[in-house]
RNA sequence: CGGGGUGUAGCGCAGCUUGGUUUAGCGCGCCUGCUUUGGGAGCAGGAGGUCGGCGGUUCGAAUCCGCCCACCCCGACCA
């Protein structure tokens, strides 16, 4: 990508609705746009940071045998009834009416359409246990939308349901899950601590809190990125999910579910992975893996081996952007630093004479200058020690 | 929902106390031209505002009064 082309609205100050430094930064390194209170556009950038995360938490779910689906937002209010949630409190639901007045609850969580289908799809002990998975946007009223993506009103989460034959079997689930998440979220450059917590409006036994430390954060000096539960039967009980066992006895499905906030550890990455000058994304997740800056794009020669580079790294698949904006260099490395992308190539009009450039990471600092016909391998090897930093 | 605070150009702010030389300013950003080009350049010119909204007081309101709205922070609650 030309960033002349893209659509990254860097910004120099933070508009004074951000507190906290993730919020700070997403919105000065152009990843979010406020609509309202608790509502963010996802810009372009953000989108592919989502998308990354997006793919490591899909890659840990399908290892552990979960599979991908998606469900309804609206959700008729009768099944939120069966569970006897539809008034909770504490998952502050929004509702909606269709034009004939039926009420529709805009889902903070999907425990209800899942054991519904599951109940009636799902007869034999010979198909479970069975993990369900899906991405999607999910809603709740919060009383006081805060901190930029840290508590909105609405936000993506990745949410999972498990149905096992039994709690031995349900026990297991969540202890996959459990390292699933330790994966998903080291992949994602997070330190993060596990902790028991309380279940809450789920119901159910044990609970799991991960929390990405920080020091701002809503408890114990850190971020609750996800949160595992194991439900017991809960929910088969009272939306209906049974099955019959060897013995052609019906029996209730072990429930368990498990959830990331997508859009949080999005923030969270930030609050861990930033110095004063911005962003420095861990490789797994940065939206573009390299950056080339050329210093003076009117300059022939280096503008001309900025291109040839891009188009060499492009051909390689790897996530090139290309600074070709005709702005001054101090413009240039000071968003290069903002936006934090974690390899930089910079093409200078001196070097870029004889042929040589920059290599440079944001984390370290490190720079190293090199021939631009060695450029490929050297960038190659970067890449390969960034990635395992990460 | 309780407490605190803020609304003036895209962003950051001054002006309000004491109403009238303010045709409402300043910095950044934006547009045009020239110069400049390794860490947020310089000069010149320019565009951009129902001063959050409605009502009231007054000869006259960004400024005083009332109501409403929006947003931010603390609390209760949550991925």
């Amino acid at each position: 990508m030309r960033w002349s082309k893209a659509f990254i609205p860097t910004i120099k100050e933070a508009p004074v609705e951000a507190e906290i430094t993730s919020h700070k930064l997403m919105l000065r390194a152009g990843l979010i746009r406020r609509l309202s209170s608790g509502l963010y556009t996802y810009l372009p950038f953000c989108l592919r940071v989502i998308k990354k995360v997006g793919d490591i938490i899909r890659d840990e779910m399908n290892k552990k045998g979960a599979e991908e689906l998606l469900m309804p937002i609206l959700q008729p209010t009768e099944l939120w009834e069966k569970s006897g949630r539809l008034n909770s409190k504490e998952l502050a639901m929004l509702t909606a009416k269709d034009r004939t007045g039926r009420e529709f609850v805009l889902s903070p969580t999907h425990e209800e359409v899942i054991t519904d289908l599951v109940g009636r799809e799902i007869k034999s002990y010979r198909d479970l246990p069975k993990n369900f998975y899906q991405i999607q946007t999910k809603f709740r009223d919060e009383l006081r939308p805060r901190s930029g993506l840290m508590r909105a009103k609405e936000f993506i989460m990745k949410d999972s349901y498990s149905f096992d034959v039994d709690e031995e079997s349900a026990g297991k689930t969540y202890a996959m899950m459990e390292s699933a998440y330790r994966s998903i979220f080291s992949r994602c450059g997070l330190n993060i601590q596990v902790v028991k917590a309380d279940p809450g409006a789920m119901g159910g036994g044990m609970s799991h809190e991960f929390i990405a430390l920080a020091d701002i954060g809503e408890e114990e000096n850190g971020i609750e990125v996800g949160q595992i539960f194991s439900l017991g039967t809960k929910y088969s009980k009272s939306i209906g999910a049974t099955f019959l066992d060897k013995n052609g006895v019906e029996k209730l499905c072990v429930m368990g579910c498990f959830g990331i906030g997508v859009t949080r550890t999005i923030s969270a990455i930030i609050e861990q992975n930033h110095d004063e000058y911005g962003i420095m994304w861990p490789l797994s997740v940065s939206p573009y893996q390299v950056l080339i800056l050329p210093v003076n794009i009117s300059d022939s020669v280096s503008r001309g081996l900025a291109e040839k580079v891009y188009n060499q790294l492009q051909e390689r698949k790897v996530e090139v952007l290309l600074d070709d904006r005709d702005v001054r260099g101090g413009v240039k490395f000071k968003d290069a630093d903002l936006i934090g992308v974690p390899v930089r190539i910079t093409v200078g009009s001196e070097k870029a004479a004889s042929g040589a450039l920059e290599i440079r990471e944001r984390r370290t600092g490190r720079e190293v200058t090199v021939r631009a016909d060695e450029l490929i391998p050297n960038l190659m090897s970067t890449l390969q020690e960034e990635n395992h930093e990460s």
